[in-house]
DNA sequence: CCTATATATGAATATATGTTCATATAGTAT
DNA sequence: ATACTATATGAACATATATTCATATATAGG
């Protein structure tokens, strides 16, 4: 006798089951994929991408613009730059970030759309 | 005599800096996009999204497919309600989530995109 | 060499987050 | 009622995270 309030016995070891595991990438990748938008879940560190999406900037004006202590501010761009985010140049002492490429940047785009529309 | 060490004197109080600000959303806009990706910064979250993007399923199925414990799995539906990426429906005792709309795996497809690029 | 500026970094701290454990609630069946 | 199943939830705990503070490094100018 089959119990249908018994969710259960629905589809699990069956080929939905098998559906949805096929559909979810495996674990390494998984933790990947957690990291990365782990990294976009401060609010200072899409300050600074979005900032960085506009222009090129150094340590320094970053810190002043986006209102952001100098040591917070070098500590988030480690954080961006081992995320492959953003890259660097330095001039004398002065060292200029920008972004790595513009993916990063449509990605919070797409983001703040989704944010709009919910809003709406 | 303007010192080009300094690049503070680049563009501070100037055309840049107001272009730069202008295209950085206001705080509270940014923290609600910062929590929206928080979100997905967790590999458990980001699990339950895409099995559900393939099917409505009940906790306890949840739960045994994707091995998290069902106190867990109970505890980041929640998060997912709240944040609004969840929809619920009951039956019985039984209760099935399913995705509130397909943006949200949208967003996780293109991370994985972003994520495969960057790694070939 | 000494001073100032720009950036980086380690340690400390406070807070947030995810999981587990125990228990509560709610529906179903006997 | 009682027992069982499905889900939710509060508390505790361990871990992660962001910021600050103090200090280090590096470059430039005098």
């Amino acid at each position: 006798m089959k119990n249908n309030n018994n969710c259960n016995g629905n589809f699990l070891h069956e080929e939905k089951a098998n559906r949805v595991l096929s559909s979810i990438p495996g674990d390494e990748f998984l933790y990947q994929l957690a990291d990365f938008f782990r990294i976009l879940g401060d609010s200072t560190r899409v300050k600074i991408i979005k900032a960085l999406a506009i222009s090129e900037m150094c340590v320094y004006d970053l810190s002043k613009l986006l209102n952001v202590s100098q040591s917070a501010m070098s500590h988030q761009l480690r954080v961006l730059r081992q995320a492959n985010i953003v890259k660097y140049r330095k001039e004398g002492k002065v060292v200029f970030y920008s972004l790595k490429d513009e993916h990063i940047e449509r990605i919070i785009r797409t983001g703040i759309e989704h944010l709009k529309e919910r809003t709406s």
